[in-house]
RNA sequence: GCCCCCAUCGUCUAGUGGCCUAGGACACCACCCUCUCAAGGUGGCGGCACGGGUUCGAAUCCCGUUGGGGGUGCCA
């Protein structure tokens, strides 16, 4: 049952992006095969000419090595291998297993309309014995009766009747091989002992089955067919409709470790019930048979929840290492944010959201949101009282730490009245003005941290410019 | 149309005949904590698509219905 040495792989189409979905099935091949101590093997499935790039190709292998998803031995083109596909299709025709068919697309869908029955092709150039020409498709003979089964490692057992399956086409009239063909074949030729894919493949899989056992290639020991990642209409994900390419989501600032963790929970779930969890754990606990059947939808917001948890739990100055790509303004930025640094990651979901957060610090003037001053300066109480109680008591405070700041503030806030019953100071209101006044935003990182971050000459500066606005 | 697959809170899932008055996570709401915002804590909202069986007993097994999806290319 167990095999000892699992083979598996990944074969992604260079005819887009790398996508969420394509990625998921990427980690589960690759789960499976570390879990396993097996192989993972990596083809490039590039016959399409037409469609295929080398810039795609490029993509998909930068967003698997940012997703931490490597693989064993050389990258196999399939379009290396074209030569001997051909040969193989044309082994199929000598023992009558395939035959030449000159019927267009559009003379096979009128057959089909006349007749009224099914669409797809009729067999029509079957018996005709037509040789080989410039307009001929080679297709396989597809069996009249019986049935073609296999056993799925997450759906059971699956069979298909063989006379639902059409004689489909082998080689294009240019010569050229057809995925379904490429594919059982390089599948057989590299060892590949599990097949694990997109639930998109299942109707393609009893043709393959015919062309391993007509081309004597033997079986794969195992199919697991993935269900499919759906959009908001639970669609199947497309790179034309839906945002999902890897590397934008890297542009976003999402961590390859929270992608991977989130997208490990897209149809398997760890028996514990600790979702968020390190890569090498999900290693540890993966298990391909327990994959779910039912399709699942791919949850931005939960991503994003994901990415706040595995942010936080870096160590700071990882955190600030990681935020780098994202400092658009260069060292001051990084030099900005590293004392602050662990008070920032505790409010960030994207890296994107680190430079924001301390944009305080790098502009001056700051820049004072319209919101944020009519609600502490307009519409909160003592504003100005508090202001000037607040520009004095720093400007004659010794030392500036965050806990002195603090002090005086407190001290300004019951000189202006901000005080509750028992006389004491009213944090939560006196801050808003003095806030507002130097970072510009009614949120942010905790204010006396934020002060000494900012220096003494830049505070006052702030405070006396908001004072004379008022 | 035909073939195939799927069906537990809004979403992702746990559940493999009794432990289920169905558990967790995200989202949402309330409260607590608190210098704002986060984080954290507590609580709340909310689901086994429907109908038949089988069984002492069904979310779990079987059949059907309905609904959804995938495939049906000289794309992959």
């Amino acid at each position: 049952m167990t095999n000892p040495n699992p083979r598996l792989r990944f074969a992604p189409s260079p005819t887009g992006f790398l996508h969420v979905g394509n990625a998921r099935a990427a980690l589960f091949n690759w789960l499976e095969a570390r879990r396993a101590g097996g192989e993972m093997l990596l083809r490039v499935e590039d016959t399409d000419r037409e469609r295929s790039s080398s810039e795609l190709v490029d993509n998909i292998l930068t967003s698997l090595r940012w997703l931490g998803l490597d693989w064993d031995g050389d990258i196999v083109f399939q379009a290396d291998h074209l030569d001997a596909h051909r040969e193989a299709a044309l082994h199929l025709l000598d023992t009558g297993r395939a035959y030449w068919c000159d019927c267009t697309s559009e003379a096979v869908q009128a057959r089909a309309k006349a007749r009224g029955g099914p669409p797809g092709y009729d067999g029509f150039c079957r018996d005709r014995g037509l040789p080989r020409s410039d307009d001929t498709a080679l297709r396989f003979r597809a069996p009249d009766d019986g049935t073609t089964a296999f056993t799925d490692l997450i759906r059971g057992e699956v069979s298909f009747e063989n006379k639902t399956i059409e004689d489909f086409v082998l080689l294009r009239s240019s010569g050229l091989p057809v995925f379904l063909l490429s594919n059982a074949i390089d599948d057989a030729t590299m060892g590949i002992t599990h097949v694990v894919r997109g639930e998109d493949h299942v109707p393609g899989t009893p043709k393959y089955l015919l062309l391993r056992d007509a081309l004597k290639l033997g079986r794969p020991d195992v199919f697991a067919h993935l269900p499919m990642l759906v959009n908001e209409a639970r669609q199947k994900l497309s790179k034309r409709r839906d945002a999902v390419s890897v590397a934008d989501f890297e542009a976003q600032g999402y961590l390859p470790e929270a992608m991977v963790n989130y997208l490990a929970l897209l149809g398997w779930g760890p028996k514990d019930g600790v979702e968020v969890r390190p890569l090498g754990e999900i290693v540890e606990l993966f298990r391909l048979q327990d994959v779910t059947s039912s399709p699942a939808f791919f949850d931005v917001k939960k991503l994003q929840a994901f990415n706040a948890d595995h942010l936080r739990a870096l160590p700071a100055a990882e955190f600030v290492r990681r935020a780098h790509p994202f400092l658009t303004r260069g060292q001051a930025a990084v030099t900005t944010l590293e004392p602050l640094a662990s008070l920032v990651q505790e409010r960030v979901r994207l890296l994107t959201e680190v430079e924001p957060m301390i944009a305080f610090l790098l502009d001056d003037p700051v820049v004072i949101d319209d919101e944020s001053w009519q609600k502490a300066m307009v519409k909160g109480k003592a504003a100005p009282e508090m202001l000037a109680a607040v520009t004095h008591r720093l400007d004659t405070l010794d030392g500036w730490s965050a806990d002195a700041i603090r002090a005086a503030v407190e001290g300004a806030a019951v000189e202006a009245g901000l005080v509750n019953a028992e006389g004491a100071a009213q944090l939560s209101k006196a801050q808003g003005p003095v806030r507002v006044a130097t970072t510009g935003r009614i949120v942010g990182p905790p204010l006396f941290e934020a002060l000494e971050a900012l220096g003494r000459e830049r505070t006052l500066t702030r405070l006396r410019e908001a004072a004379a606005r008022l």
